[in-house]
DNA sequence: GAATTGTACTGTGTGACATACACTATGCGG
DNA sequence: CCGCATAGTGTATGTCACACAGTACAATTC
């Protein structure tokens, strides 16, 4: 039964869910692994699970946006992913679309019509 | 066999998604029916198929989130949606999300780390 | 050698939108 | 009056992606 709380979270969510991409693309344009880039992300305010994370970075790869590199570092085998060409394009064009909602909500939240 | 442009297209839907939400619940703080809801979000930039939009509307006032409430205008009887109380109090917890999310968007885009 | 942290990954379920479709009513041109 | 555009409200289904709950193993610390 799901009270206020609940539902708030549930919302919350579902809003946070399409900015991963953008989130993800955008903290790739620095190489890192999976465990420090959801740090990365944790810090900035957008926690992401592991079981998102890593079909998430998969899928950006398999459609080119994301290049990775399993290699050593420290004793350990990490994977290493980085934004490829396309994905520093898609990134500028789904920057500007995000932006461009943001005005969309401004003009719909902000005034009374 | 998607190219470039439906892969950004693909990643632009995505992006939309949770926005949606919000953008609805910020445009029935004034009172509204389907057909004139879906102009305004058209016109504000975020276009919703009808076949999202009213199991939108349908889950939202499941939430609790608005009401509805048929009634006859120019001859024609159409369903009027408006904000409730918790859906007014939800709106402001979502737009500091909201604002949240795009802080650390920008954190995330708009320096390299 | 036990516990903690670092590191990567899988499988299943749920939920929500996109897409396409269905239906009725009004207004209008010819 | 007869199409046809527009107004208006829905339903059904498929796809897709995340949340959640696991698995697995290495290094370090105590």
């Amino acid at each position: 039964m799901p009270n206020d709380d609940d539902l708030f979270e549930k919302l919350r969510i579902e809003l946070r869910r399409g900015s991963l991409i953008l989130a993800v693309l955008g903290a790739l344009r620095v190489e890192r692994y999976g465990y420090t880039l959801r740090a990365s992300l944790e810090e900035a305010g957008l926690p992401i699970e592991e079981g998102a994370l890593y079909p998430l970075l998969r899928r950006l790869e398999a459609q080119g946006l994301l290049t990775s590199e399993w290699r050593e570092e420290g004793k350990r085998n990490k994977r290493f992913y980085r934004l490829s060409a396309d994905g520093t394009r898609v990134l500028g064009q789904l920057l500007e679309e995000w932006n461009s909602i943001s005005d969309s909500i401004l003009r719909l939240t902000e005034r009374k019509q």
